[in-house]
DNA sequence: ACCACCTGCTAACTTTCTTTTGCATGTGGA
DNA sequence: TCCACATGCAAAAGAAAGTTAGCAGGTGGT
C-alpha cells in the first residue's frame, strides 16, 4: 500500500513540513485527542489548530471521528494513521512521474528539443 | 547517521514539499548535470531553478561544485546526497523535541491560563 | 438563566514562497 | 569583435500559507 503517486506524496511532504503540524502528530502519537484539549495541550489557538488538522487530514495522515464525552458532549477525536513514507532519491524518482501537479500541466510531455 | 534533528528534518520536508524540486531530485538522480543544462531538461527558467537547487542545498539534498566543461568553460554541477529520511509517527515524535523552530520560543514553557 | 466548554466558519492580515525580468560578467570560437 | 553559453544576483509582482479575531450554535451543570 506505501505506493504513492506524486501527488499524494507531495501532500504528505506538504503537510508535514511544518513545526505545528509535526508537533501535532506526536502529540497524537501518544495520546488520540479532541481539538480543543489538544489546542490547549500545544499552546496554539483552535482555529489554527484546525487548519493544521485538516492539512494533515487531507494528506490522510491522520482522521477524525465524533465521540461523546463522559459528561455527554460531543467531541471531536483525531488520531494517528499508521504512515510510513520513506524519503530517497529512488522513491521520488519513482513518483514523480505520477504528478498531475497544475505543474506538469504543459501539454507537451517531452519533446521540443531545445535547439532552434 | 541518520539522526535528523527537528530543525533539520523540518528543512527537508520543506525542500521536498514542491513539485519541481521533485523533479529536481529525480533529473539528478538520473544524471548529475550544471545549471544551465538542467534548466532546459525540466523546462524552467536557470533563475528559478537556481532558487529551488538553493533549496535543495540547504537541505543537504544535494551539492554543488563547479566543474570545467570540454569546452573549457566553468559549470557549476549539481549532484545529489544519498539522504534516506524514514517518515513515522515514531521518528517524527522523536524528532520533535529537538526543533527550535521560532515557534517553541516562548520562554515561557507553562503558565498563561486561557482565561479572560 | 447563566456559566463553562465544545464545535465550526469567515473575513482580514501578515508572512513566506514562487516565478519573472533584467542586468552584469566571463570564456571559447568564428 | 561579435555570438553563443554559462554563472550570479536582486528587485518586484503574484500566489499560497499561516494566524488572529470574532461571531454563532449546541449541551450539561449549578
Amino acid at each position: 500500500m506505501t505506493e504513492p503517486t506524486g501527488d499524494q506524496l507531495l501532500r504528505q511532504l506538504g503537510a508535514l513540513g511544518n513545526p505545528h503540524r509535526l508537533r501535532i502528530v506526536a502529540a497524537l502519537l501518544a495520546e488520540r485527542t479532541y481539538v480543543s484539549k489538544l489546542a490547549r495541550e500545544l499552546r496554539i489557538s483552535r482555529a489554527l489548530l484546525q487548519v493544521h488538522l485538516r492539512k494533515l487530514e487531507a494528506a490522510g495522515l491522520v482522521t477524525a471521528s465524533f465521540e461523546i464525552g463522559e459528561d455527554g458532549k460531543t467531541l471531536r477525536f483525531y488520531e494517528l494513521t499508521p504512515f510510513s513514507v520513506v524519503l530517497t532519491p529512488k522513491t521520488i524518482s519513482a513518483a514523480v512521474p505520477t504528478l498531475t501537479t497544475p505543474d506538469s500541466v504543459h501539454g507537451n510531455a517531452d519533446g521540443e528539443e531545445g535547439r532552434t
